[in-house]
DNA sequence: TATTTTGGTTACAATTTGGTGACGGTCTGG
DNA sequence: CCAGACCGTCACCAAATTGTAACCAAAATA
């Protein structure tokens, strides 16, 4: 079965070239110029990846991701963002979008061959869920609820828990705040308030020692660190 | 740089002949006779790979190569299992343990190096990093928001962070001051100001010897050079 | 060489940002 | 119904960051 790839992007040549190559791969191609024809042709026959620009008439990228995460059928399709603003970055691999990967324009065909390639596998092997999340001294058990140093159990609330859940999941990388408001509060609107800074600080302050896994990044958000 | 090799076993003797065979091939050896030490010494400096005896006293290798793998930093490393038992091969490399090889005792010490230098090989080949750009001795992590010299971090700001991005992700091409305005700072007004200079020259600075990548392309603007 | 253009540098004031303490509202268990 | 836990906001502050202007040096141009 050659995986099928639907590709997104209002520029004709573009879409040409990409196709070109994903065929010369051994995939099977199908394509859209703007959003609502890569809606439609999603849910139709819904691919295996996706393939998207985020500059398109009317409906932008942004909104087709969002939408296509909506739909149950569609919503665990790898995504591979196009976008040439690298000010866009941290939007598009927020959880707001959940893109799962991005390129900048302009990228090398290579290049892209492998993302897609690497995120393909990746849904074959099945990612198993981090039920228990160990970094160190600190460990995190998520089906208990229960956040450990040296197996002596903090004692936080609710919000503090997902909170850290949240940010050691994604260890490493930088969650901004508009980030961390939508998936630890939920929220849809970006309220400007200091509420995720002063969760932050409880939080530290409970963990004491162990808050030494959780940076600022100033001007971006908040990283935990292993 | 040499691989390291961690050694559990709880005879010394085994310790010792693998431990040499190891040393005359290349590796950093260190070496481990019971659990809570192996997990120790795993977690204190992180082994390229581990070799693990699967009869213990106390906490036998099945407990520990589950630990190892619930452990963030610890996950991924490769585990060969030494067994006696045939029958314990199933279970060895099932997902439960996920162990990497496995040798049935005796072994010989050729085999064992085979064995090993397959999996240092594996390691190596794939995995193409997530988000990483690298230019020699400079590499640009974005979900990180990291950029470093030869692992040591530069302490830059968010702006001088993605003007660093967009500049290598184009690299080889000038970038307009235009250009880096409206990617950058999401300006649309082609204000004549020396902003971009000015971040440009806090930037050089704080590469110290890595601002070589940074070119200033008279009349036109300024460009990433490999 | 004189002039003009362009980019580098310095300094600084305005702004942004994150940490912190405090407060009132809400919810919950008793 | 009440005490206490928990939560979202707000105001304030110190520090970091940033945009700009003025000035200077080098390069291009005439």
């Amino acid at each position: 079965m050659k995986p099928r790839i639907l590709v997104v992007d209002d520029e004709p040549e573009a879409v040409e070239l990409i196709e070109f190559n994903l065929k010369q791969s051994g995939y099977t191609v199908s394509t859209a110029t703007d959003g609502a024809e890569a809606l439609k042709k999603a849910r139709s026959q819904v691919p295996d990846l996706i393939v998207l620009d985020v500059m398109l008439p009317e409906m932008d990228g942004f909104e087709i991701c969002k939408t296509l995460r909506l739909d149950a059928s569609t919503s665990r399709v790898p995504i591979i963002m196009l976008t040439a603003k690298a000010a866009e970055i941290d939007r598009v691999l927020g959880l707001e979008l959940g893109a799962d990967d991005y390129l900048t324009k302009p990228f090398s065909t290579r290049e892209l061959l492998l993302r897609i390639k690497k995120l393909l596998a990746r849904g074959q092997a099945g990612e198993l869920p981090e039920n228990l999340l160990r970094f160190g001294d600190l460990s995190i058990d998520t089906p208990r609820h229960l956040a450990s140093w040296r197996e002596k159990p903090f004692d936080l609330t609710a919000t503090e828990f997902k909170l850290l859940t949240v940010l050691a999941q994604r260890a490493g990388r930088v969650q901004s705040r508009d980030q961390l408001l939508r998936d630890v509060w939920e929220y849809d609107s970006l309220i400007d308030t200091r509420t995720v800074d002063t969760h932050m600080r409880r939080l530290r302050e409970k963990l004491g020692p162990a808050s030494k896994h959780l940076d600022t990044v100033r001007g971006v958000g908040y990283r935990f660190v292993e």
